[in-house]
DNA sequence: ATCCCGAGGG
DNA sequence: CCCTCTGGAT
């Protein structure tokens, strides 16, 4: 599938093609956004944090009583993990969960009266947060330009030939140079739902796949 | 490279 | 059973 090397392509026909892939998107997912509910940036970014190696269905599952519980920072600072774990031991890895977010809560009411910095570095310095949770916060709560990739992004961009990098950030670099910076965090929230719903992981679903045409992976089924 | 970890799909 | 899920820290 997407072992088997890319075509060789210009420059120039990959930009192409990555326009119309684009294109597609919109087509497919008008108005792409996050599924992690949430009622603040705060909330955004203790769902994403939960969502790490963890499914967005399990995870709202988990944050209304959360969010109930520990509605903001200040909450959520004052708790200790083990009064945390009970609310979300079904996402797993809920121990080391538990405790980078009551460590990381601590840190936003002393380092950012409480608030979540807008500053990329800021955020990836808080615990539990790296450089894929700091881009998506950044772009689904503020609006800054940036294509965060996880495993659907990566998934895709090497099927979709778009680029053959192996890190998550050289990924995103080969495609903010693809894609107009007014379209990187659409672009990164309509990728992860079609990895999600058509180009999954074990059984893409190529026959349904609007971006087919423009997919030097795609398979009859 | 390894660990953390539960739940659902195939 | 094995693989995957919007990763991050060691």
């Amino acid at each position: 599938m997407e072992g088997v090397g890319c075509p060789k392509e210009g420059q120039k026909a990959k930009k192409r093609r990555a326009l119309a892939i684009l294109e597609a998107l919109k087509a497919a997912y008008p108005g792409a956004k996050t599924e992690l509910k949430h009622n603040s940036p705060f909330q955004l970014l203790v769902a994403t944090v939960l969502s790490a190696q963890a499914t967005d269905k399990s995870v709202n599952e988990a944050t209304p009583a959360l969010f109930a519980r520990f509605p903001d920072a200040k909450a959520l600072a004052e708790a200790r993990p083990e009064e945390v774990e009970p609310y979300i031991r079904r996402i797993g890895l809920y121990r080391t969960k538990a405790r980078n977010l009551v460590a990381l809560a601590k840190r936003l009411v002393e380092a950012h009266g409480g608030e979540v910095p807008r500053d990329k570095r800021a955020l990836m310095a808080l615990p539990g947060v790296g450089w894929k949770t700091a881009t998506v916060v950044l772009g689904a709560a503020f609006g800054v330009p940036g294509i965060a990739v996880d495993t659907h992004v990566a998934r895709l961009a090497q099927r979709l030939c778009l680029s053959e990098a192996k890190s998550p950030e050289k990924i995103g670099a080969d495609l903010e140079r693809l894609f107009p910076k007014e379209d990187w965090v659409f672009a990164h929230h309509a990728l992860v739902l079609h990895g999600r719903y058509v180009c999954t992981a074990r059984k893409p679903r190529c026959p349904a796949c609007p971006l087919a045409p423009h997919c030097p992976s795609r398979r009859e089924g």
